[in-house]
RNA sequence: GCGGUCGUAGCUCAAUUGGAUAGAGCAACAGGCUACGAACUUGUAGGUUGGGGGUUCGAGUCCCUCCGACCGCACCA
């Protein structure tokens, strides 16, 4: 189906013959030397249609003139004139409303079986593309504990990752950190003024300062550290030295927190090393020399209009320290100078920023090589309510709080489910529940449950049905449709690859849960047949493996047993 | 006011990039364990895809226009 998968199954030779023989006999019946037709199969959206449908008949129709469906019986008819042998791949093939429709015969789906236990955690895997891309997500400020949010961000962009690099490209992923202004500042005095409070409660906590008590353990280090020598010093003594503490400090929490999230990133980025690296300048001399940029008013700016943002930008201030818009137009430099395209995930309030971030990449030469997606607003409800934060009044919840309650694989899978541009409730009460009601138990209980079949099985025919033997004895409709459902997982990677969209992965996983426990419930798959059970373990094992890979590029944990109820 | 994202079943979300009868899960109702883990499963019910127009063989998807929600609109980061 897709040339860069390595052997995404044998259904995708079988249904490249049948296109072929279509492809001949449209030729024959479209008399058109023009344009040779070309036919795409693809699985319908309602399996009763079949297992793939074309529209060539639909796209033919005027060229042939006669209508779809008398052009679609047409093609049906004569490639089984013509090429007899297809009825031995080919259990079935119709002409509904224009479409047509065909149905394998049952060894292609006991390939597609064969395949997976071949190739285990690599099946699917597509060969590597040489391409390079640059995935920038979490970026939260440094100035206090990661929130549900940048766990949303995380979770997808990790998950895309992961998705990228199965797929064959090659990824770097990266975190900016905005230490470069004042922001930095602000941490620094409140974290002194959190310091001086630890001995005089009366102490006034800067306005605009960041609430929360986050910053009380790191003043109560500071006071450990250094005593009382910062109460009489002067804030220009002082203020470098907290900004920093507080900002390293508050970095290595967040990453640590990633950490807990399973996630490491590559790359971890400095705004301030951006400017003194002089990688600043040279975005701006890039700029330059392309005609995009002006002066006025006592400051440079970028002729942002000219590639369809609403007003230009100041890219260095009349006082000459450039702008965060510089900083963005350097990193993308340096992004691009290493990548070949660019994607960010970056959170709701960065809304009004996208156009401005993705003309970065027309002005430096290199259209649509910057993408940005953003991961929308969240909701939190817990008991039926929602839980109210407000930054102001300092009663965030944080995103290690969250993974308190309701462990890492739940959020990781829940932040995944809807699309990052959908906005999303997140039901902790639900999450944590380890219930039927939870899509992630019943992911990770299909897991469990085979690994428990395989513990009870003989181990020599387990050994044989890894081994792909007897796989011709699936026919079932259960044992069939979930052999079909297998296949799907390498179009599945690509296309969550191709549409950004990791909740593709999520629902799939679903999928191949539901359709085990169908099979499980219509098939015993440990029975009084041995050879039987040979195939039937085949293909249970081969469901471990897809629902593994599943929940690997997910990043949730595949158990083999799941704690017993109480 | 300008711009962005969105609006789909009672709730949470899908819909293979323009395809056929818009699908899952939860909640509701009715069934299934002397079987490999019932944390499972079978069925019923639930919809004018926010409203209206347009483009074409064909629209939840593309265009226009209203309505509504959220978020941006700095020589802050």
């Amino acid at each position: 189906m897709n040339p860069t998968t390595t052997d995404s199954g044998a259904q995708s030779q079988t249904l490249a013959r049948i296109a072929a023989a279509l492809e001949r006999a449209a030729a024959n019946l479209v008399a058109d030397a023009e344009a040779s037709p070309r036919v795409v199969f693809e699985a319908p959206r309602n399996l009763d249609f079949g297992d793939f449908s074309s529209n060539v008949a639909l796209q033919l129709a005027r060229r042939a003139r006669r209508s779809p469906q008398v052009l679609a019986s047409e093609l049906v008819e004569r490639i089984f004139a013509d090429e007899p042998d297809l009825r031995e791949i080919l259990s079935e093939a119709t002409a509904v409303g224009g479409f047509i429709n065909v149905r394998l015969a049952n060894g292609a789906w006991q390939s597609v079986v064969g395949s997976v236990l071949r190739e285990g955690p690599e099946y699917g895997r597509g060969r590597p593309t040489g391409e390079r891309i640059s995935l920038e997500f979490g970026s939260a400020n440094p100035t206090g504990p990661l929130v549900v949010v940048q766990g949303r961000t995380l979770s997808l962009g990790d998950a895309l990752a992961k998705a990228f690099r199965f797929a064959g490209h090659d990824v770097t992923t990266e975190w900016i950190i905005n230490d470069a202004g004042s922001q930095i500042e602000t941490l620094g005095r409140s974290l002194y003024a959190r310091y001086r409070q630890l001995t005089d409660p009366a102490f006034p906590f800067p306005e605009d300062g960041y609430p929360g008590e986050y910053l009380i353990p790191l003043a109560q280090n500071i006071r450990e550290r250094d005593g009382a020598r910062w109460e009489s010093a002067p804030e220009i003594e002082w203020l470098p030295s907290f900004g920093t503490f507080g900002l390293d400090a508050i970095v290595a929490e967040q990453q640590a927190t990633c950490a807990r999230f399973g996630i490491s990133l590559d790359r971890w980025q400095s705004e301030r090393a951006l400017h003194q690296s002089g990688a600043i300048e040279k975005g701006i001399e890039f700029l330059r020399g392309h005609g995009h940029i002006f002066e006025g008013e006592g400051a440079v700016w970028v002729r942002a209009t000219h590639f369809g943002d609403d007003k230009d930008r100041v890219i260095v201030r009349n006082d000459g320290r450039p702008t965060y818009f510089g900083a963005d137009v350097a990193y993308h430099y340096d992004k691009l100078s290493r990548a070949a395209r660019a994607i960010l995930i970056l959170g709701p309030d960065h809304h009004g920023y996208i156009a401005r971030l993705e003309l970065i990449a027309a002005a430096l030469d290199r259209p649509g090589a910057i993408r940005v997606l953003i991961a929308q607003q969240m909701t939190l409800v817990r008991e039926g309510e929602i839980v109210p934060m407000s930054k102001r009044a300092g009663n965030v919840l944080t995103l290690d709080e969250i993974l308190d309650e309701v462990g890492p694989d739940a959020a990781r899978f829940f932040f995944v489910i809807p699309n990052p541009d959908s906005p999303m409730t997140f039901d902790l009460t639900l999450a944590k529940e380890q219930s039927t009601e939870n899509p992630v138990f019943y992911v990770q209980y299909g897991h469990a449950r085979i690994a428990s079949i395989e513990r009870r099985a003989s181990p020599s025919l387990l050994e044989r049905a890894c081994a792909g033997e007897r796989l011709e004895l699936l026919s079932e409709p259960s044992e069939i449709a979930l052999a079909r459902r297998l296949s799907e997982f390498p179009a599945t990677v690509l296309s969550v690859v191709d549409a950004l969209a990791p909740s593709r992965l999520a629902r799939y996983a679903q999928n191949v849960a539901a359709d085990f426990h169908q099979f499980y419930m219509n098939c015993k798959v440990l029975g009084e047949d041995d050879e039987l059970t040979v195939a039937r373990l085949g293909l249970a094992h081969a469901t471990k493996i897809v629902l593994a890979s599943s929940l690997r590029l997910l990043g949730v944990s595949a158990p083999e047993e799941m704690a017993r109820e109480a």
